[in-house]
DNA sequence: CCAAAAGTGTTCTAAATACACCCATGA
DNA sequence: TCATGGGTGTATTTAGAACACTTTTGG
């Protein structure tokens, strides 16, 4: 990291960004493997990280998805605090922390290692690159196959799955990040499936999509099908803005 | 505070409840008063502190809880994590904790004050009197009436207020945790019209207090009053929990 | 001409809203 | 007997759910 060196650590509170995507038709998750000191590879985690000690939360949590992705303009969420003692008991995660932040962790506590997390939740397009080599490797793992995780991440990624659902309810904005430009009503739908796990009755979906004024029908369609050409659509950010502000006025 | 010789306090991170209720009719914030080295009072806060190292959140925050009220079985649901460097830009607010903890904060850093805060919120009776003395004086304080607190309280309770519906409309149980145990229909009615902080209509409102089940009447009048009898209702806690679990099963 | 997905309406049910009058009680 | 709030039903609108067939296209 090139900041490494002027920030300075904060090591009681990290942040941790479960970032969902859809790949092979699977709610899936993005994780990052750990090395040890030789470089060994030892398991999956979530992208996370300490807090540098005068950066807000929001920041070090847009700073680490970067890090991790090169994304920048994903809606994060933050969605938990998990600071239970029992999280950083496996000392070989705290020493895998020393090492990944260059810093003595150890140190920084009289008695007891204790971090208190905070953890994010972005929706997001799976097909991009780590722009930085902080985590050289890093994988989309589908929920239901998630391997066992350092600290509590497994807990965490599993509070995100109900966190999503909530959130795509409340802002159905948050569905279009994972959504190119165009995309046509069974791409959407699909999404829909795969994140509320449960098949939706196409005319009812049509119906909805409908509804969703900000939803735009656009003049191209996707050809090279093996089957009639379907529209596209596009979302319309400024649109749906402008009426999420009208409704939260009738509040 | 009794524990204060057997446990140590993390100084980089605290908790702060938001116990609401109504008072005269006004949704309420319980806030406690603070007091520099001398005993005078400079101000009303939030009930919060640091948790102790070896706490989880959700313990800390009942234990805050129950000092600021003695209050012990109510619910408290974590709603958000602050975290700004802002926070605690104040050098008076830090100092007034160091005294209030009776633990030098200041060398627990080797540069900038950093805490960060998770914060809570529940609903509960106002009659409850101090169990303990860190918090001599509570004081109910309606929402639209707050004074400037330290670090971010004023935020913090704002942020609250959106939430508390939110939770009232996913988990209608919390609202009884602010009623007695045998209530009349206009104050379930009364107690909704505060927390929305909108009029609702009689007739409309009886039809929905008929559709939850767990709300039962009883042969129990209400009387004294100048006017008809109302009849008193009670919460089946015990019912409403197993309707829940029956209604998470579909989803 | 066949396989595969696109596109399209109606009916029913449930939930939310709007709306007004008589009743029981204590003062 | 009056003032005060208690108690009650119907009609309308809205949102969501169930349900099936024809069209377009490439192979």
């Amino acid at each position: 990291m090139k900041k490494e060196e002027t920030h300075l650590f904060n090591p009681h509170v990290s942040v941790d960004c479960v970032l969902m995507s859809i790949v092979d038709h699977k709610l899936s998750v993005l994780l990052v493997e750990r090395w040890d000191k030789r470089g060994e590879t030892i398991g999956l985690k979530l992208p996370g990280g300490l807090i540098y000690q005068e950066e807000d939360l929001d920041d070090a949590a847009y700073r680490i998805l970067n890090e991790a992705t090169g994304m920048k303009r994903v809606q994060l969420k933050q969605f938990r605090a998990f600071g239970s003692p029992e999280r950083t008991r496996n000392k070989e995660d705290v020493l895998w922390l020393e090492n990944a932040s260059n810093q003595k962790i150890m140190q920084a506590y009289q008695e007891t290692i204790r971090i208190v997390t905070i953890a994010y939740l972005a929706l997001c397009k799976p097909d991009r690159k780590a722009a930085d080599t902080e985590y050289e490797s890093m994988h989309w793992v589908p929920i239901d196959n998630l391997p066992r995780m350092p600290f509590d991440h497994n807990r965490i990624v599993n509070e995100a799955v109900f966190e999503i659902r909530d959130w795509a309810d409340r802002e159905p904005a948050i569905v279009f990040s994972y959504l190119p430009k165009k995309f046509t009503a069974s791409e959407l739908r699909s999404t829909y499936e795969i994140i509320f796990n449960r098949k939706m009755d196409v005319r009812n979906f049509d119906k909805r999509m409908k509804a969703m004024s900000y939803v735009i029908p656009t003049e191209d369609v996707k050809e090279g099908l093996a089957h009639r050409s379907p529209r596209y659509y596009r979302f319309d950010k400024t649109l749906y803005n402008k009426l999420k502000i009208k409704l939260n006025k009738n509040k």
